[in-house]
RNA sequence: CGCGGGGUGGAGCAGUGGUAGCUCGUCGGGCUCAUAACCCGAAGGUCGUCGGUUCAAAUCCGGCCCCCGCAACCA
């Protein structure tokens, strides 16, 4: 069977889970929820970072050990996802045994390809912030002629430490023409650009280890020396999977790596450079999609503004959240999380159109035929319409899916739903039980359950619990929407004549 | 400084040479199966600005104004 693997960033444990975290989760979600429909073996990872200076130094502040600070922020996110209806495959902690084994043999791989050497690492730095600076950051601040800190203006001590190297710029040549070669490699487009030219503009080495602190993984052969974490986080990608057990996994390389805007160097930069030199696939794509403001503010901690996904599922349903958050902003662009605007999204879209339309469809189905479908008689050229509509829909949904635009996949279920409606105006089905046309009001209701059903296994990647109480009614019992395949669930003409569906209850009420 | 993206009816967007389109909102009408839902229609834009190319430009070219991203290990 045909492999699929999505990864989420590892979320860093010096952080409360927010809405951005949710948002690239649900979309990885969604991703995975499709390709499992839709046939394939997916393998679906997130997880969390969990070693660094920052961790050590908020762990010390509150008295425990960083491991402890990582537990308690890990049990948050492994509580929540479930709650959101996240169907990860695996959770990959980074203080695992696993990782670490992960982490060093990519360490010694990049060591015996002759990708890292060992050098000095200069610094600036501020003894009253405790803060590095680099030159290029005091240049900006216009502080580099006097050598004082951007924050408190006092003078800057220039640090160096002994530092393990990797020699990034070797690969600047064979990432832009692997960039240049894989035009759906970095997406959005925009910020394949923005990749092209920070690479084009030269790469210098990386400096990937740290003496400066303990918590993290040891240098193999010299433990004086921690992993730099991005060495150690974006290796999560491989030990999730065995490495090094299993020198190419399988699942590897992943199909997409969905990541915010702001570690895009890293993934589109670093990684595959490492990959490169540890002779190693590099990864389909990699998708940084935008940033949420909040009611038209920046999400910022000193605000206290982030939206806790814990409050969030308080007013909304998961289902709806995850309606939301993929179709108010195109994937790959910023946007602003709305009350009003959620409120307005359900209401005219779940509420007034899909909702209405499975429940208009049912009553009538009810009251007419005791919630029987009968058989379809001729068809006419508007039901003819309705199913090539349904078909294409299908189409554009699994091209826009495969190309992370949820927002267009949701748009293109939408306008078949707004044709159901029309189609029932159209056919108008009280007139034809008044006049007694019974074939044809059969043909009429059959087009709409049956559209209806479709629609609801597009909705349920994205919508699962709301999808499978859509399909338990027009099935007449419950329905697993994990066990949906397109192959067998998706085709126009499944429903039999003498099928007998529920009454309907609203699936979207209005919110007032 | 530089590189890149963008400025289209009240809001959010689509539209790379030939009557300016979509969703929401607003107004009017219709229907009555339905969650005061649905369907139809209308109003509303000189497409940032100035100039140029062309029979013809939102769409191509140049200047200018404005907003945003890349430089801060927050998705």
């Amino acid at each position: 069977m045909e492999t699929y693997y999505v990864t989420t960033p590892i979320y860093y444990v010096n952080d409360e889970p927010h809405l951005g975290h949710i948002y690239t989760t649900i979309a990885a979600d969604v991703l995975a929820r499709h390709e499992r429909m839709s046939g394939r073996d997916v393998f679906f990872l997130t997880g969390v970072d969990e070693h660094g200076q920052k961790v050590q130094q908020a762990a010390e502040a509150r008295g425990i050990t960083p491991i402890e600070l990582a537990d308690q922020v890990v049990s948050r996110y492994e509580s929540l996802w479930p709650e959101l209806e996240i169907s990860n495959n695996d959770f990959i902690r980074t203080s695992s045994e696993r990782h670490k084994q992960g982490v060093q043999a990519m360490w010694r791989r990049l060591e015996n390809a002759g990708a890292i050497y060992k050098g000095m690492y200069e610094d600036w730095y501020c003894v009253p912030c405790e803060t590095y600076w680099k030159e290029t950051q005091l240049k900006d601040a216009g502080c580099l002629d006097d050598k004082i800190c951007p924050d408190c203006r006092r003078p800057l001590e220039k640090v160096k430490e002994e530092s393990y190297f990797f020699r990034l710029s070797a690969f600047q040549d064979r990432l832009l023409a692997h960039i240049r070669d894989n035009p759906d490699f970095i997406a959005p487009v925009s910020r394949r650009n923005e990749v092209l030219s920070f690479v084009e503009s030269g790469l210098n080495d990386l400096s990937i280890s740290r003496t400066t602190f303990s918590w993290g993984v040891p240098v193999p052969g010299d433990d004086r020396h921690v992993v730099y974490v991005w060495i150690d986080a974006l290796t999560n990608y491989l030990s999730a999977l065995g490495f090094p057990e299993h020198e190419v996994p399988k699942y590897w390389p992943a199909d997409v790596h969905l990541i915010g805007k702001d570690i895009l160097r890293f993934h589109a930069v670093y990684w595959p450079c490492m990959l490169m030199a540890a002779e190693l696939p590099l990864p389909k794509r990699i998708f940084a999609h935008g940033w949420w403001t909040v009611e038209g503010e920046k999400m910022s901690k000193s605000k206290g503004n982030a939206l806790r996904p814990a409050d969030l599922l308080v007013d909304y349903s998961a289902d709806v959240i995850r309606y939301f958050l993929l179709r108010e902003v195109p994937f790959g662009q910023d946007g602003d999380f709305a009350a009003d605007a959620l409120k307005q999204r359900y209401n005219t879209e779940l509420a007034n159109d899909v909702g209405n339309l499975l429940n208009r469809s049912l009553a009538m189905l009810n009251k007419y035929r005791q919630g029987v479908l009968g058989r379809v008689a001729d068809e006419e050229d508007g039901d003819r319409a309705l199913i090539a509509a349904v078909e294409a829909m299908q189409r554009d949904v699994d091209t826009a899916i495969n190309q992370q635009a949820f927002h267009t996949a949701l748009e293109r279920i939408n306008q078949v739903v707004r044709l159901g409606n029309r189609y029932v105006e159209d056919n108008a089905p009280w007139a034809l039980a008044k006049a007694g046309n019974e074939a044809r009001l059969d043909t009429v209701l059959y087009h709409l359950v049956e559209l209806l059903r479709l629609v609801a296994v597009q909705l349920s990647p994205f919508m699962p619990v709301k999808s499978a109480a859509m399909l338990a009614q027009i099935h007449g019992h419950a329905v697993d929407v994990t066990a949906l395949r397109l192959h067998t669930d998706g085709g126009w003409g499944l429903l039999q004549a003498g099928h007998q569906c529920s009454k309907p209850e609203p699936t979207f009420p209005r919110m007032e």
